[in-house]
DNA sequence: ATGCGTGCAAAGTCTTTGCAGCTTC
DNA sequence: GAAGCTGCAAAGACTTTGCACGCAT
């Protein structure tokens, strides 16, 4: 029975901050945010980020977005993703059991979600034989889906 | 027990060109024995393998490289990994018990394989599930090697 | 007060594309 | 012979970086 789980929370963020010589600053806290209210499973990119923010009035650079989520996902509070084509995805790094894994068709690049706890439990262990620690892992399935195959590519 | 895996041949290669009304050059044969001459377990960039063509005096342009290898990795015979910051690499997409996956320091950017069965059943039963037929599943798991512990970042 | 972080614009890097000529089927 | 493929150069797309100013500690 998994304990509710609770929500990093900026004070958090700013603590590993500190500890690191870095700095809180308003633009981290609300890239955070945003990350959190980020409905589950969805993967957004730097450029998907900034929109969001203009929409909602928060005049943030593209730049700061790119140096921030980059930091983020160092620290394993961001997943980077690199689904499609062409850029990077990020989203909240959520602890299992709400950890997911993807399947990406190479014709119609379409990506599906799925779960499977045995693969953190796959995971843990092999960091372990390696003395890694964890702070992500992702299980990706290439692959051709139902409407990939009907097509003639 | 499995069976010695039999080579991804040439003719074969030509015979899935053929197939889709595209054709066999002289260069994507090349580009596929170079893969498949690549000690197990090295991917490569398309700027690499450019670099060890020239040097082979194999004089096959970069756009070239760059559309055989996005070509191969559709038709499922290389994988694309998405390892390093920066950009692509690609190895040949050999078939268990040879499939491996990596693990990635985000610190030190150091690359470990690693082999584990499980991982291919599970990406089966899942793409299964879901009317999809798989090419390739990559798990990569995403941490902090002993020696990046050890670093202050 | 110190020095990290942000914004802007410019520069970089990897990758794609248009086109003419060559090659494969 | 028709259509795909290659090479070259140019364009494109995403991301990073230099610098001056501002802000967190």
């Amino acid at each position: 029975m998994a304990a509710p789980q609770p929500a990093y929370t900026p004070d958090a963020f700013r603590a590993e901050l500190h500890a690191k010589g870095w700095r809180m600053t308003p633009q981290r806290e609300i890239i955070l945010e945003t990350f959190q209210h980020l409905p589950e499973g969805e993967h957004i990119s730097a450029e998907d980020l900034y929109e969001i923010l203009q929409q909602r009035g928060e005049n943030i650079s593209l730049s700061t977005i790119y140096r921030t989520v980059k930091l983020m996902a160092r620290m394993g509070i961001l997943r980077e993703l690199e689904l499609a084509e062409d850029r990077k995805h990020y989203e909240i790094n959520q602890p299992r059991p709400y950890h997911h894994h993807h399947l990406l068709c190479v014709k119609t690049n379409q990506v599906l979600e799925f779960k499977d706890d045995r693969i953190l439990k796959i995971s843990q262990k092999v960091a372990e034989r390696y003395g890694f620690k964890v702070l992500d892992c992702q299980l990706t399935i290439v692959g051709i889906s139902p409407e990939g195959q009907r097509s003639i590519f």
